[in-house]
RNA sequence: GGGGAUGUAGCUCAGCUGGUAGAGCACCUGCUUUGCAAGCAGGGGGUCAGGGGUUCGAGCCCCCUCAUCUCCA
């Protein structure tokens, strides 16, 4: 059986049976989601399961991608080794919300497996909870299943996400692979060793896990099951791994052949599953609208992609491999995933793009690793200390087994108990302080609430009910004046900040014989509901009552030409700078707009920002009309509309239309282009590797800009007496002048020093053969002490110049000694702590040139004195 | 979200306990030379990432910010 058959099959059997079939969630999770990743197939409907948001259907099939990575559910070392362990995996899940149980959650998956996978049922073992009687009676009762093949367990058969969230009792399917797969002579039953292959897990969700760890009742209870597609598809297929169905055998095979290695031929072959594994999952990261980064879920990917290219180093693959097996993976994967194929290019250029950062990586490590490897060996000692491993791996990124296997070579070993025991602080460290902060899902004490964005339709007002109240985060029956709160209201039309656009501002008022007004400084989104968040200015306000909402027309009217700008400037980039430039986020205000893309080129150059800024007023001047149509997914893609990857869209798609721009946009833009006015970028930057920042405006904003910028040049221009034009090469000419100027200054002082050092010279003070030359220079900073004690003491053959520069009310003091003076043992440094004091100041320095100074400038003769007779005791 | 590292000439990097900012490569000029990174001499080139503080004095110490690399959650 092939991968694509089985899925076709399951949705096919549960289609069949009135179960309604719904796109998977990307790997990304809703915003309030607690994990990083989409790990279960139940992820998408815990708002459903918790009663915040309706259901979509009362019976629901699904196959949705998972990501396990980190945490009790998955194993990173097992990946290809075993058959049953990967990242990433489909599951296959059937749900019911409120609609059947038990019975026939039970009833399908026996038929399924057995009927329609015709798998044979004396392979077949079943678990259940320990408390769960009903569970037990369904399958030995209805099933007819033999009592001997059910076992209970408590802890195994009570399934939940996480630490909170929904959760309950469980039933699980095993298949016995056969005797000959037994992990040992007690691998006689399910969850005891490999031999029995959990395969499908029927979930009755019934409890939510709260902060405290207490179990509440879910608002109804409701069936979740998932059936791993690898495992089922290995079971169907008779073969015991599942790296041996075709959606890894493809993904092996197309790689390139082993090339030099030192891996032994039983090593190889997991080394390639591995490799398989890890690029199914990041292929799917990145399609679903996650990069390589440093952090959060950037860095699992990261982890992943360099995993799977240290093992390719290790058969001896080719550089780029990796980036060259994403056409086997999207094949491979395609019949389920149709829209993978468009994203082909993006991933690959990704990887590759990786691959390179992790290169440079590796080379800078090596090079340390050498480093280190000598000073051991130079110490006469052959173990690499913990520290210094931990060091290379977590400050520079170099992985363990390569500094072993290097320092292997060289005839050291690494000392792994203080390398392991740094590790666990460090992750000690980052527990410590995400469980300080960990978010928890509560089941809210409001309803689910859904409200109505008018927006579109109606403009600025419309009338709605309030429908619910909040102070201080619970919910209230009235807010009276003064107040501050959060209001739900049925409709309105106040636009919730979502896709960058940010909350509207405005009144809502009570349209009733009672009197109310509520001033509104944002507004987000609750789950489905619109919550308006501001302070009542007068009256009292009800659940219950009848309102008018109205918003700040400025406010809304700057915001949406803003954000059709965001559009147009999208289209520009792609025009100028390819269409391979993605969209990674944006920010819009009432006066500005920030723009994030994915550009791994560098810096814009002035010529590619004026043409992008170009192109933009260019289609505001063309003066098109917006039009917004709204249309199922299909037909939406079809229009050819740029969307953003891993952003999710609802039943029903806006695409608006802007001149030649066609977007996926739930915001609110300008009836028309040339309602912007007028298209300026204020600024272009980066914001992390290969993502970078365009911050611009339009419109009132745009306007004051070039007002202010023409203001400076007018008054730059006034003060320089030169014109606008003429401004950058005068300029130009002031720095090249400033420059010259310096220079001549300097050799001018130097000439001044000579010729002043040859007066100082003449009045040297000699003892013996010793000179000695102090002086008060009035007027002298430090640097031009030091030209002048350099002139001095060039003239002197061995002597001491000090001297003492008054300025501004200061003395600086600079002590030089020739080199044959410092061999006998005189040390400026010390002459010049001895001095300082009588200026009331300190310093100090090495033999050759010391400097000090202080605040009295009546003490410096008495200074240069000291100094005197210190050089001549 | 937490931790580590780095930021000095166009590039790669030194810079000791705080005391005159350096090397190699590249560039310019001249000479020599014409076989694999040519040689010799001379020269130009610096906001020591930015801001604040401590100090007589900060590239170096302290605080903040920014950027890049990296590990962990």
């Amino acid at each position: 059986m092939k991968s694509q058959e089985l899925r076709q099959a399951w949705i096919d059997f549960f289609v069949g049976k009135q179960h309604k079939l719904l796109a998977p969630a990307t790997l990304v999770p809703h915003e309030m989601s607690t994990t990083l990743f989409t790990i279960a197939g139940m992820e998408q409907f815990v708002p459903v399961f918790l009663g915040e948001q309706p259901a979509p259907a009362p019976r629901v099939v699904t196959v949705q991608r998972c990501l396990r990575v980190a945490g009790a559910k998955s194993d990173i070392e097992s990946v290809g080794r075993t058959g049953r362990h990967g990242t990433f995996l489909e599951m296959l899940g059937n749900f019911s919300f409120g609609d059947y149980y038990k019975r026939e959650a039970i009833a399908w998956a026996w038929e399924f497996m057995t009927e329609v996978l015709k798998l044979d049922p004396r392979r077949l073992y079943v678990t259940v909870h320990t408390g769960d009687d009903e569970a037990e009676r369904i399958w030995v009762g209805e099933i007819g299943l033999d009592p001997a093949r059910v076992t209970r367990f408590h802890e195994e058969n009570f399934w939940t996400m996480g630490a909170t969230g929904p959760c309950g009792p469980c039933t699980e399917i095993f298949y016995d692979t056969g005797a000959e797969h037994a992990s040992g002579p007690d691998d006689i039953g399910p969850n005891l060793g490999n031999r029995y292959v959990e395969v499908w897990n029927i979930v009755f969700q019934q409890y939510n896990r709260g902060a405290d760890g207490q179990l509440a009742d879910l608002p109804r209870k409701a069936i979740d099951t998932g059936a791993g597609l690898e495992r089922m598809l290995a079971v169907c297929n008779g073969v015991a791994s599942m790296y041996d169905t075709d959606l890894f055998t493809d993904i092996v095979a197309a790689q390139p052949p082993v090339g030099r290695t030192s891996l032994s031929p039983e090593e190889q072959p997991a080394r390639r599953n591995i490799i398989a594994d890890h690029l199914r999952a990041a292929t799917f990261l990145i399609n679903d609208g996650v990069y390589p980064s440093n952090t959060d879920r950037g860095f699992v990917l990261r982890f992943l992609v360099r995993r799977a290219i240290r093992n390719g180093r290790l058969l001896g693959y080719p550089n780029g491999f990796l980036a060259a097996l994403v056409p086997a993976v999207v094949r491979s994967l395609e019949p389920g995933y149709p829209e993978l194929r468009e994203s082909t290019s993006r991933i690959a250029s990704a990887l590759r793009l990786e691959e390179q950062t992790f290169d440079r990586t590796l080379e800078r490590g090596m090079a340390m690793l050498d480093r280190v490897i000598e000073e051991t060996l130079a110490r006469g000692e052959h173990v690499i200390g913990g520290g210094e491993a931990f060091l290379l791996h977590d400050t520079y990124g170099f992985p363990l087994e390569l500094t072993r296997e290097i320092a292997a070579e060289r005839g050291t070993v690494v000392d792994a108990v203080g390398f392991d025991r740094l590790m666990a602080e460090q992750r000690e460290r980052a527990r410590q302080d995400a469980a300080a902060k960990r978010d928890v899902v509560e089941v809210s004490d409001l309803p689910a609430l859904r409200s109505e964005f008018t927006g579109y339709d109606e403009g600025l007002e419309s009338d709605g009910e309030v429908v619910a109240l909040l102070r201080g985060g619970a919910s209230a029956e009235s807010l009276r004046s003064g107040e501050e709160g959060t209001v739900v209201l049925s409709r309105t039309s106040f636009y919730a900040e979502r896709g960058g656009q940010i909350g509207d501002r405005g009144t809502i008022e009570c349209s009733g014989p009672n009197v109310a007004r509520f001033e509104v400084r944002d507004t987000q989104y609750m789950g489905e509901a619109i919550a308006h968040q501001g302070v009542v200015l007068e009256g009292e306000l009800a659940v219950g009552e009848r309102v008018r909402t109205s918003v700040s027309e400025r406010w809304r009217r700057e915001i949406r030409r803003h954000h059709t700008s965001a559009h147009l400037l999208q289209r520009a980039l792609k025009d100028v700078l390819g269409e391979e430039v993605n969209q990674a986020g944006s920010w819009v205000g009432i006066d500005r707009m920030r723009f994030d893309f994915r550009w791994p080129g560098g810096a814009l150059t002035q010529a590619q920002k004026r043409d992008v800024a170009h192109r933009v007023n260019a289609m505001i001047r063309d003066d098109s009309h917006l039009v917004t149509r709204v249309l199922p997914p299909d037909e939406a893609k079809k229009t050819g509309a740029i969307w953003m990857a891993g952003e999710k869209y609802g039943d029903m798609i806006r695409v608006v239309q802007a001149g030649p721009s066609i977007e996926f946009c739930g915001g609110t833009h300008s009836h028309t282009t040339g309602e912007l006015g007028m298209f300026v970028i204020l600024s272009e930057f980066s914001i992390g590797s290969g993502i970078r920042r365009i911050e611009s405006c339009v419109s009132d904003a745009a306007e004051e800009y070039v007002a202010k910028q023409s203001d400076l040049i007018g008054t730059l221009a006034s003060t320089l007496a030169a014109a606008p034009d003429e401004l950058s090469e005068r300029v130009e000419r002031m720095q090249r002048d400033v420059k010259e100027l310096q220079t001549a200054l300097g050799q001018l002082r130097a000439k001044l020093a000579a010729a002043e050092a040859a007066a100082y010279v003449e009045r040297a003070q000699r003892s013996g053969d010793r000179a000695f030359v102090g002086a008060v220079v009035p007027e002298a900073d430090g640097e031009a002490l030091r030209h002048l004690s350099n002139a001095i003491r060039a003239r002197l053959r061995s002597g001491v110049v000090a001297l003492a520069g008054i300025d501004d009310g200061r003395v600086s003091l600079l002590v030089s000694a020739s080199d044959d003076l410092v061999k006998a043992g005189v040390h400026a440094g010390n002459l010049v702590k001895l001095a300082a004091p009588l200026v009331s100041g300190k310093g100090g320095g090495q033999a050759a040139v010391a400097q000090g100074g202080g605040t009295d400038a009546g003490g410096a003769e008495a200074a240069l004195q000291a100094i005197r007779d210190a050089v001549f005791a």
